[in-house]
DNA sequence: ATGGCGCGCGCAGCGCGA
């Protein structure tokens, strides 16, 4: 089964381009952030068209989340429980036995302002979620724009970073703290080239000068673990016309 | 690297993202 993540950065800009990487990659599983798009104008009939279900919960301008599958959804939760927040940003369902968190992180927007300190509230929440969770569904893979960029490798310039949002300390703790409970990060299960990131500006040609950070994750149970036998970026839809700013993270799992 | 981009909304220019 191949599981993957995409910040399309608005799903009705992004449609061409979803449709083409989901029959170029062949994802099983597809969760997506940014839809920017109220449940009532989901592009149900494209996606079936592609071969996929889907169950999602967006809404306009602002974030909105989706979980694309070839096989049936089941259980799907929305939001994290007992985190009082509705801002679109949490789906999760089961799919051939795997439960799949989506996650849409908060920005932060800058250490100390009140989006940072939500942000680190947010990500208490989810920690004490994914706790719980994971006691009842062991098959769990966690995967989405988690707006951390773990580690110094994970910056293309982390002296510049360094405090910054993405890359501050009590963000980095918070990411480790996720870790704590238990899960891998599939990406550094395998040796990887360096400068490998999932996110560029658009300003000052940022992907072509290889200035990115990798905040886009997935994550995997000790169950899952052994079964993951590779994780890589996919750069190619950021190579296009109008891109999202966001890369594809995908993990093969036997 | 930091003004510089791209999105939604809605019809000008702003809020937001990262």
């Amino acid at each position: 089964m191949k599981i993957a993540t995409w910040n399309v950065n608005s799903l009705r800009v992004r449609l061409p381009h979803l449709l083409d990487w989901l029959a170029a990659a062949q994802p099983d599983v597809a969760c997506l952030q940014e839809t920017k798009t109220e449940d009532a104008n989901f592009p149900v009939a494209e996606i079936q068209a592609a071969g996929y279900q889907a169950v999602y919960c967006g809404q306009k301008s602002y974030n909105g989340v989706a979980i694309l599958a070839r096989s049936p959804l089941t259980e799907v939760q929305h939001g994290i429980p007992d985190f009082p927040d509705d801002p679109k940003r949490v789906i999760a369902a089961t799919v051939n036995g795997v439960r799949i968190l989506n996650l849409y992180a908060p920005n932060g927007q800058e250490p100390g302002s009140d989006k940072y300190a939500y942000k680190l509230r947010w990500y208490q929440g989810l920690t004490s979620w994914l706790r719980a969770h994971l006691h009842q569904q062991p098959h769990l893979a966690v995967l989405g724009d988690l707006n951390i960029a773990p580690e110094p490798r994970d910056v293309h310039n982390p002296k510049r970073w360094e405090g910054k949002i993405h890359f501050s300390e009590p963000e980095r703790a918070a990411f480790r703290e996720v870790l704590n409970v238990g899960v891998k990060d599939a990406f550094r299960l395998f040796d990887q080239p360096e400068k490998q990131f999932t996110w560029w500006d658009y300003r000052l040609k940022a992907f072509e000068r290889g200035w990115g950070l990798r905040i886009d994750h997935i994550l995997l149970s000790p169950a899952l673990v052994p079964k993951c036998t590779a994780c890589t970026i996919d750069l190619e839809p950021r190579k296009r016309e109008r891109p999202s700013d966001h890369a594809p993270v995908v993990a093969n799992l036997n």
